[in-house]
DNA sequence: TGGATTATGGTGGATAAACGACAAAGGAGA
DNA sequence: TCTCCTTTGTCGTTTATCCACCATAATCCA
């Protein structure tokens, strides 16, 4: 878990990875509505059979693209991400602001609508890190709700960010953001 | 027959050309002899047992490379090779020609190994082509002289202006030779 | 409105590819 | 010589993908 899984099938990491591509391709070319799963087989050159046998359907495609980003980030950065400290969170405060920004800029989607669809992928694995790490803890009190606020606060934040016209410094802004989401998290580790 | 072979297994087609792109890398890379299996398949990302249910080993890749070459060239000039004509001639001289001089420099190989390695492959193809044209004739005659002697005759030519120093024009040496290699053919059909 | 087209999910059977293992053959070096 | 290591072919089993269907739903356009 909170790490890509290397262990697998040569034949899923290529098809995977080929629906990955095609969906980044489409997405500069249209609108995520318009995007058919047609679409993406025929660019990815499989079967569309095989596209099923992954995903749910394009909406669970984007889920794992916002993971997929998410983990890469993870990796890039060479982030032990184990475990709660004050740092690990300044760095997913800032991941989360930059990697929302880019997936904005990479997509021929008016903002608003797509906003919305990537809200639900981005929080969700920001909760899923948020709650490991709450996990760790011995207390005996319910990870969810901390978990829930400080995961709603941190793509809050990003979002304000990203839609700051004159964007302030990242690290300026994560500094001062930082408090007040770790001292929710810190009565619990 | 004689041409590209198109409603093939999508798996079929991927690793075909992954496996040739693979090698045509190592060649730029090695020499052909130093080129394990294992350097392909770990080049081309597959399973090396699945390279031999392609190929019964390098050496049949080799020649599957100069043919996928021919094809290739063939299409690219979008020839009608179906049957026998002084011009479908010319332009077989010619393109054995062109291509004999970028396999050479495409690949890091001392040039008399290299020679050795791509001669029978390329005389299987155009020894194809002309059986396959001296066969539609309706003469009883055996095919397997007069083939046999183009094919020498042509590829000879080929080596002999890829090795001529102040190479002259293309066009010229072909329209020299060309009635050369006819007369032997155009009794035949 | 109705019909044509296109996309969606899903099925089942066939098959290419993955995997792990094996024995055997060579090459390099001690 | 012997060992160590790499490569080679090959095999049986498992699995992911292909393909050709199908029924349904949505979209478009005459």
């Amino acid at each position: 878990m909170l790490v890509i899984e290397e262990k697998l099938d040569r034949r899923i990491k290529r098809t995977r990875t080929a629906i990955l591509e095609a969906f980044q391709d489409l997405l500069a070319e249209k609108m995520f509505e318009n995007i058919s799963v047609q679409d993406l087989t025929e660019r990815a050159d499989i079967n569309r059979g095989t596209f099923y046998a992954h995903f749910e359907d394009k909406y669970a495609l984007l889920d794992y693209w916002i993971g997929q980003l998410v983990r890469q980030e993870i990796e890039k950065r060479t982030l032990n991400c184990e475990f709660y400290t004050p740092d690990n969170l300044r760095s997913l405060i800032s991941m989360v602001c930059e990697l929302l920004s880019c997936t904005r800029s990479d997509c021929l989607q008016p903002q608003p609508q797509f906003e919305s669809l990537v809200e639900g992928p981005f929080k969700k694995q920001v909760f899923e890190l948020v709650s490991h790490w709450l996990e760790q803890s011995k207390s005996e009190l319910s990870t969810e709700i901390p978990a829930t606020v400080a995961t709603w606060a941190i793509y809050g934040l990003a979002s304000q960010y990203t839609h700051n016209k004159n964007r302030p410094n990242l690290e300026k802004f994560v500094d001062d953001a930082l408090p007040l989401v770790a001292v929710n998290l810190e009565k619990f580790v």
